[in-house]
RNA sequence: AGGCCCGUAGCCUAGAUUGGAUUAAGGCGUCAGCUUGCGGAGCUGGAGACCGGGAGUUCAAGUCUCUCCGGGCCUGCCA
């Protein structure tokens, strides 16, 4: 829509005056200049072609830019050791940029053309609370799931629920042979309740209890039968989901569909899957050695052990589950779910019961499962395997990494954990070491509730309460967003209960004091009735805010394609900041001559349109006062 | 031992895809300012980095290659 628009139309005219001169193809790009005195864009082909065509650089974008024909929107210029520049025509570019409408964005960045594409994230075993690990990984899946959506995917989120595996089994010992409750103290909430009080304890009474020990091998084996104690564990997990379910919720998260692992189990897939692996030589039976017996899976890496996917007892392994889910997720296996309302709720579950099937999940053309760096190894080997399949042709399975959350030195002994020499020291669920995601968002929320009822005196509890949660998620959200997925992130309480700076306050606040202005101003102008709004707003901070906001195509777009949340969070922290550069130098409503005080207001408007955007991206919920 | 990832001011973090042109950008902290002015959860300015070390490729390297150092993770007939 805008520049990305000029991108294009430079793109297409280069291509001609390529062709034109006869120079040969290379596959050149615009980019987008750092420094603005060059103009928005530019290109670097003369220094590429450069070696081939044995001339200088200069000399070839001379030639170049002599073929290059535009309109006066946009202006070409060679400079120093030989770039071809573009300026764009700024009042074009301001008007355009101040025009943004959602629905030509929309149609701008429509990179996803309706592929069907499915996106796994959360996928927390139901025994437990989320800590705020996990909370990243819901707030990366979730703004993704917002991008691909804006960009026209045809997306469905899905949330994997691991309910037959050893630590669903502590829970399950726990209750019917460990003395635990099924009922929590103290109104505790559920998921916590097993997560703090049975798991923990549970894996500390192993040690000098064998027989209960033992008991977790038998409840293992039972969950994957049809059995009472199966019956019994759904129940349990079922009311674990709904706990965790009410905290995604409060992250605002939001998926489609819940798929049980027990319903692979109990599926048809598995034995689908078996008869191919083997059908078509991608496992096979091992005849001596250490894994006689065994059906492995031989890797080509380097130095990879083979994998086994199939013991010599001959039941399957934990992969074996991952491959069916992949197998279904890209449609190398029909469907093998049915689909009912979880809970009463528009969220779907996967079923085996024999009802009409109205949904299809399955075969997609692209998959991405969203899981942590330790899996990268696994992740690659279901990879592997999917890509031996026959009629795996065109279709994407894609793991998508990201480091964990560790907690600070400091937080950590809060925690009550020894620390020793560690600096930083990685969660775990069995041991306790973890912060809940409930919990911290309370500790932000406090500090919170403090500052907005100092700024907000008159208003009520209610609506202080509500304030202080949106800003307290906003901020937490933002805190795990900003961070590119390859860093780990090192939590510390104190520093999340900062307020200023890059935080997600800070956004809020912006965006109140935005909303603040157009509220006291007593109309919205049109631009049409503004005459020149380009020459009203030509001083170089109103400018740079301008020229950025042009930019939200292309950060959109390229952040879809790099999967980066984080590009998108960092872009409107910035344009935030220009904002209030612009807002402390540039008055609005005291301005005296009408017509520039009407083109701020219209830039007031445009650049509150673009945050309400980003925040729908970022899912950070808009407050006009906070 | 092998594989993967990280290393940018005191601390944290950007620097995208495919190397490109300002004094390498921002936040925290620190120092100095700004409010009888549209919300100070803000703004302006200062100090602070030879981008872990070294070599290489290139007209051009924070960015690519190699190597070394430091840190993390993974490597189960557990899930």
């Amino acid at each position: 829509m805008i520049l990305r628009k000029y991108k294009s139309i430079i793109k297409d005219e280069m291509d001609r005056a390529l062709k034109e001169i006869n120079f040969p193809e290379v596959d050149y790009q615009i980019k987008e200049n750092t420094n603005p005195e060059y103009g928005e864009l530019y290109t670097n082909i003369p220094f590429m072609l450069s070696k081939s065509l044995k001339k200088n650089p200069m000399d070839i974008a001379n030639e170049i830019q002599k073929e290059l024909v535009f309109d006066q929107s946009i202006i070409s210029e060679v400079s120093k050791p030989g770039y071809v520049n573009f300026k764009i025509n700024y009042k074009n570019l301001c008007e355009e940029t101040l025009r943004n409408e959602i629905t030509q964005l929309k149609e701008s960045v429509n990179i996803g053309e309706n592929q069907k594409v499915i996106l796994e994230h959360t996928s927390v075993n139901p025994n437990k609370a989320l800590h705020i690990g996990h909370a990243r990984n819901l707030f990366i899946g979730d703004t993704l799931a917002r991008m691909l959506r804006f960009t026209g995917y045809d997306l469905t989120v899905m949330n994997y629920i691991d309910d037959s595996g050893l630590q669903v089994a502590d829970i399950i010992v726990g209750m019917k042979y460990g003395g635990f409750s099924e009922i929590p103290e103290n109104n505790m909430k559920f998921d916590e309740y097993a997560g703090d009080k049975i798991y923990v304890k549970i894996n500390e009474l192993y040690e000098n209890d064998k027989e209960l020990a033992g008991k977790r091998e038998y409840v293992l084996k039972e969950l994957e039968k049809k059995s009472e104690i199966r019956q019994y564990a759904k129940e349990i997990t079922n009311k674990i989901l709904k706990a965790q379910l009410e905290t995604a919720k409060r992250l605002d998260a939001k998926y489609d569909l819940l798929v049980f692992e027990s319903d692979i189990i109990f599926s048809n897939g598995w034995k689908i899957i078996l008869d191919k692996l083997k059908e078509e030589k991608i496992i096979q039976l091992e005849k001596e050695g250490d894994l006689s017996g065994a059906w492995i899976f031989k890797t080509n890496f380097k130095n990879e052990t083979d994998k086994v996917i199939i013991r010599s007892d001959g039941t399957s392994t934990y992969i074996a589950k991952d491959i069916v889910l992949a197998a279904w997720k890209i449609g190398i296996i029909n469907e093998i779910f049915n689909y009912l309302p979880f809970n009463n709720t528009e969220l779907l579950a996967t079923t085996l019961d024999n009802i009409e099937n109205k949904y299809n999940f399955h075969n997609n053309m692209k998959s991405i499962t969203l899981i942590d760096a330790r899996q990268s190894r696994l992740q690659k080997i279901i990879k592997e395997i999917l890509n031996q399949f026959n009629d795996n042709k065109d279709k994407i399975y894609e793991h998508l990494s990201y480091e964990i959350v560790s907690l600070s030195k400091g937080t950590a002994e809060t925690l009550g954990i020894r620390t020793e020499d560690k600096k930083i020291i990685q969660m775990s669920g069995r041991k306790g070491m973890y912060i809940n995601v409930d919990k911290a968002l309370d500790i932000i929320k406090n500090k919170v509730y403090e500052e907005t009822k100092l700024r907000n005196i008159n208003e009520s509890e209610e609506w202080i309460d509500n304030t202080a949660e949106k800003i307290s998620i906003a901020a937490f959200r933002y805190e795990l967003l900003k961070n590119d997925l390859d860093k780990i992130i090192v939590f510390d309480l104190n520093n999340s209960l900062k307020l200023d700076g890059e935080t997600g306050p800070y956004l809020l606040y912006t965006f109140a004091r935005a909303t603040s202005i157009l509220e006291k101003s007593e109309f919205q102008p049109k631009i049409e009735q503004i005459k020149n709004i380009h020459e009203c707003l030509n001083q170089p901070h109103e400018i740079e805010l301008i020229k950025n906001m042009a930019k939200i195509d292309i950060i959109i777009e390229e952040s879809v394609k790099n999967m980066s949340p984080m590009r998108i969070a960092k872009f409107t922290y910035n344009l935030c900041n220009l904002f209030n550069s612009f807002y402390e130098k540039s008055p609005v409503l005291r301005e005296e001559d009408k017509n520039i005080m009407n083109s701020r207001l219209f830039l007031v408007n445009s650049f509150r349109n673009s945050l309400i955007i980003l925040f729908d991206l970022l899912g950070i919920n808009y407050l006009d006062r906070i």
